[in-house]
RNA sequence: CGGGGUGUGGCGCAGUUGGUAGCGCGCGGCGUUUGGGACGCCGAGGCCGGAGGUUCGAGUCCUCUCACCCCGACCA
């Protein structure tokens, strides 16, 4: 419709002409005119199903680590992808709009962020000598375009968001799509005139991120998540289950509890209520592990006391004290320690301290901060280090033998370990983040004096918040969860074509290429977006190149269907194709597409139920 | 940044005790084939990541360096 192929004087075989603003993305695509060819085998080096089958299917290159070209397969998927994310950040009234990638430095140094941020944030100078920034994220910009645009209360509240490229030099790109240095993320941000319209917008993202993966057919759950250098009041991932996701969540398979490891808490043991005993010094040779320690003692774990030393951001030393059944979470700590960030002490800066590696305990330490988990102080009587190799002392007690300048929760939860709202038992799962919402609050409006005027002309700072999605994040989390050995099999709301439409047979058999060329005439006619494979190569290769692409719909013709006048028609899900006289063609395959369109559809408007 | 690994044709790989590079796939041509990655013949394509060194001679040994991957540290 409005698509005109003109092979006849086009200078491109494949071209086609498009009225502007009719649709997104192109309609078909002819396979002897697409640019990038399929591989058998992946690159050695890729090892992410996504990651592999995104290489052979064509859909992506590499051009350094961390840095992709997306192919035209690839990239129709990204924009659909970000095409379902307009659709939703617009429905709850979102206004798009474009920041810069490149900033002035001066802006990061109204925030405070330009010497808070690492070398993730890559800095260089234009020909006038002028400091720069590649954008890593855009709340500096988006408030100074606030405090510009924004004076009155009657102006709010208010959502923009855009789709822009972020860098940042990760220590570590790996996997793909799924940690990249470039990328690609749909981040918005909301501003408010207090705390409770902030409360509106959260809950609008919240629902809204549950349509769009839903729509994008991606299971995922919400969790409970760190604020970190973001430096805000509450923040929620939205996490899509996977064994090579990065971050680990705790969930509560009862009562639907779910947090993201670095926050996740759990039911504390009581107090035992056991009366100090006097503390004394005991032999332990060879004993640097807790489990050396307990098993030389022959008393269970949870009867010691772990030593864990760090040095602060600030300089401070930082002395961890935990039950030694227990792990340090170091998310945790640093919150309790207010340090920016922690590094493992050295052993002569443990010594520094007067501690002893492997025998270490608050006791007689000087000049460190000492962080007590709570299980420390609710469990009397723990064996502890004696600061001198070889021995340790029985019965130590905060507050008697030593003094803790913090005492917090800074044990790290474990599958197994009880819901601390319900008490059964936590898993815990592998995931990936596919996007977060975060309420920032006045962080960067006060810093940057984004301020408006209200009823009273009293001024206040705007209340942000910062919500962010990363489209090829998300395209290759969809490949982690929807593949099998052959190939990928794309929800169709995202996949880079409706149907693959082939035709079977010699390359002089003529009837076969006639047929498939008036069914993929009749497809695009019907709306239907085709990739046709019109190649002269053998079924097997054809085959295995619609199975490896994974469009949702598999179109065949051959002379053995046509000899019943038929087509073979096949979702990539299934494992049985149906046979379907030529003029049925286009109502089945449209059928099948409601079909699939559908079932998303009505997952999405089920959205809200993640909602606490 | 620490640990490990890999760099040889577009992709996957081999290359012996040092003797001036090979296989499969892919690519081009011709022919035969044609419903799950066909077959035959011919052909194109590689300063062996880079630099230095040892040697009569280096893909191979030594030093340095660059790139990429994996584990960890770190992290929107």
């Amino acid at each position: 419709m409005g698509h005109l192929h003109l092979t006849g004087w086009y200078p491109h075989p494949g071209a086609t002409l498009t009225k502007f603003g009719e649709g997104e993305v192109q309609q078909q695509m002819r396979m002897s005119h697409m640019f990038g060819r399929t591989l058998r085998e992946a690159p050695g080096d890729a090892e992410l199903p996504s990651h592999r089958l995104m290489l052979r299917a064509a859909f992506m290159r590499p051009l350094g680590a961390g840095i992709y070209s997306l192919l035209p397969l690839g990239w129709r998927v990204v924009r659909k992808v970000e095409q379902i994310i307009r659709e939703e950040m617009n429905a709850i009234g979102g206004q798009e709009l474009l920041m810069p990638v490149v900033h002035p430095a001066d802006i990061w140094r109204e925030s405070g962020r330009y010497d808070a941020v690492g070398p993730e944030m890559t800095r260089f100078k234009d020909r006038g000598d002028r400091d720069m920034v590649l954008a890593m994220t855009h709340e500096e910009i988006v408030t100074d375009l606030a405090r510009q645009e924004i004076n009155s209360y009657r102006q709010l509240p208010m959502l923009v968001y855009h789709i822009q490229t972020k860098w940042r030099d990760e220590p570590r790109s790996r996997g793909g799509l799924i940690r990249v240095r470039e990328f690609t993320m749909k981040d918005s941000y909301t501003l408010d005139l207090d705390e409770a319209g902030l409360d509106e917008q959260y809950k609008n993202h919240w629902r809204a991120y549950e349509r769009i993966f839903r729509r994008a057919g991606l299971e995922f759950v919400v969790v409970g998540a760190d604020t970190g250098m973001m430096g805000g009041s509450a923040s929620h991932e939205f996490m899509a289950l996977s064994q090579y996701g990065e971050d680990i969540v705790l969930i509560c398979p009862e009562c639907g509890y779910a947090d993201n490891r670095e926050v996740a808490t759990f039911e504390r043991d009581p107090a035992t209520g056991e009366a100090p005993l006097p503390m004394e010094e005991v032999e332990t040779p060879s004993t640097t592990t807790i489990q050396s320690l307990a098993d030389f003692l022959d008393i269970p774990l949870a009867k010691t006391a772990k030593a864990v030393f760090y040095r602060g951001d600030s300089g401070k030393f930082v002395f961890a004290v935990i039950r030694g059944d227990l792990d340090i979470n170091e998310t945790k700590l640093r919150k309790a320690s207010g340090e920016g960030g922690l590094t493992p002490a050295t052993v002569e800066e443990i010594r520094a301290i007067g501690a002893e590696p492997g025998y270490g305990s608050p006791v007689g330490v000087r000049n460190a901060l000492v962080v007590i988990d709570e299980s420390v102080r609710d469990s009397p009587n723990l064996v502890a280090g004696a600061n001198r190799i070889g021995w340790h002392l029985r019965n130590t007690n905060p507050g008697r033998d030593y003094a803790p300048d913090v005492i917090a929760d800074i044990a790290s939860a474990e599958a197994g370990f009880p819901c601390p709202t319900c008490g059964a038992p936590l898993t815990a799962e592998r995931a990936i983040e596919v996007g977060n919402i975060f309420k920032l609050g006045t962080r960067y409006s006060q810093a940057l004096g984004a301020e408006y005027l209200d009823a009273e002309g009293m001024s206040h700072p705007i209340v942000m918040g910062s919500y962010g999605i990363g489209s090829g994040r998300v395209s290759a989390t969809i490949v982690e969860q929807h593949h099998d050995d052959r190939g990928i099999i794309w929800p169709v709301s995202v996949a880079p074509y409706e149907v693959s439409l082939m035709w079977i047979g010699g390359e002089n058999e003529t009837e076969p290429q006639e047929a498939a060329d008036r069914l993929f005439d009749e497809l695009t006619r019907a709306g239907t977006e085709v990739l046709y494979d019109d190649r002269p190569e053998r079924a097997g290769v054809k085959f295995n190149d619609a199975d490896l692409i994974g469009n949702p719909i598999r179109v065949s013709v051959s002379s053995r269907t046509l000899g019943k006048g038929e087509a073979e028609i096949k979702l990539r899900a299934a494992s049985e194709a149906v046979f379907v006289p030529l003029t049925e063609v286009v109502p089945t395959v449209r059928g099948m597409l409601d079909a699939l369109y559908a079932t998303l559809r009505d997952d999405a408007r089920a959205a809200g139920g993640s909602m606490e």
